[in-house]
DNA sequence: AACAATCGGTTGCAATTGCAACAAGTTAGG
DNA sequence: CCTAACTTGTTGCAATTGCAACCGATTGTT
């Protein structure tokens, strides 16, 4: 277990914790270590899960079949990612979606609950694992929101402004990088790629926006 | 402050605490009561915050302004609802959002920081709070990667099947109600209503599905 | 240098969709 | 009981979009 500990430090949730305040949070919440080798599943669409589970090596996927059988892919996991806090903060105890080790994936499990419930020692950190809990699910929560906001538009016009102006708010100014390729990008605001560029060209040329590969400005 | 206790009492933040121990928590956090008239602002997009708001009675609107002034509604409040919990918890200082009331409207606001950190008497019900937090918080994030599921689909049709299977997950079966009227659905999913509904009946004459009025079935 | 792989742009076409306007049925209130 | 407001479905049309195929540029590998 403590080899991944370098791994646990940079996470989100233990941020602010040291060496031995993690080991005794390992320790409260009763952790233990799952390996799953490639393509194994760690879970699926409708199995209980009541513990979080952070990615220590390795890499996953979580998706979610449909009833015919597609599998549309939600997420990639890598080392240092959690899963489940939702379900298991909500209190749901089946779980809408399937996990899969996309390589030879090792997981640390963790009792949340446990974790959180001041010990008999009433350990200081538990509030700071709180606090770290509650910021994550904060910020996931302000991001989808942000998302909503940019795929519910109608068109791709509409979609390419909503999040023109997201990237303007959190940069303060008319210009601003765009993090993506174009793929990701279009991939992003759920449009086809090609029809995407049209429109970036488009509005380039109604004299909306100007650009240069990732450096973007939105004009008057 | 009490002649709330009713409605604080039915939040989710507060579900499972009595009377008194509401009433401590108020104490603990430093609550104030504030007023609002039919229109007025209650904080603008870029305003700081650093509590979570309570609604105890009127309506309200939490709406964004893009830049070349068209307002967007994104939530409708109601007495019991709750409001910037995401920013404080993700020690975001500025809000993304403004927040109107619609008729006049009463506010508490609680100093969440405040209330979760055991004061000097470790109140038992800290604990009760966090969960309640972490609850809401983890059901609005699963509720946003479903809907972000369903509109993120490129035509009509795959999101309503994506809406489908969704209720059918819920439901357990092939079959549901659907707990909107048309344009409700129509706007949940992000699509012209009257597209929408030349679509039903496109998928019901190619036997995907079947309905009358709310009822729904998806056929094999 | 040759090669494959990736990325971004372009284009034609068919399909989907938004929009607007209208119609029929239902509900609610006075 | 009458009217207004709301709900749902219908349709024609124009605009948008996805799709597929292709091109050129760039990058990295052998």
């Amino acid at each position: 277990m403590e080899k991944y500990l370098k791994v646990l430090q940079k996470t989100t949730l233990f941020e602010g914790l040291n060496r031995d305040e993690i080991l005794a949070v390992l320790q409260c919440s009763s952790a233990r270590m799952a390996s799953y080798q490639k393509e194994e599943c760690v879970f699926m669409q409708g199995d209980p899960l009541s513990q979080v589970g952070i990615v220590v090596s390795g890499k996953a996927r979580i998706q979610r079949e449909d009833f015919h059988g597609n599998t549309i892919i939600l997420t990639g996991l890598e080392a240092g990612d959690l899963f489940g806090e939702a379900f298991v903060c909500a209190g749901i105890p089946k779980v809408s979606v399937s996990l899969w080790a996309v390589t030879p994936l090792e997981v640390v499990f963790v009792d949340y609950q446990k974790a959180i419930s001041p010990c008999s020692s009433s350990c200081p950190f538990h509030q700071k694992l709180v606090a770290n809990m509650l910021k994550l699910m904060a910020q996931r929560l302000l991001m989808l929101n942000e998302k909503i906001d940019i795929i519910q538009k109608t068109t791709i016009r509409a979609k390419l402004m909503a999040f023109f102006e997201l990237r303007m708010r959190q940069e303060g100014g008319r210009h601003f990088t765009v993090p993506f390729n174009r793929n990701e990008l279009a991939e992003y605001i759920g449009v086809n790629r090609s029809a995407m560029s049209r429109e970036l060209w488009n509005m380039k040329a109604d004299g909306l926006i100007d650009f240069a590969k990732n450096q973007f400005t939105v004009l008057e």
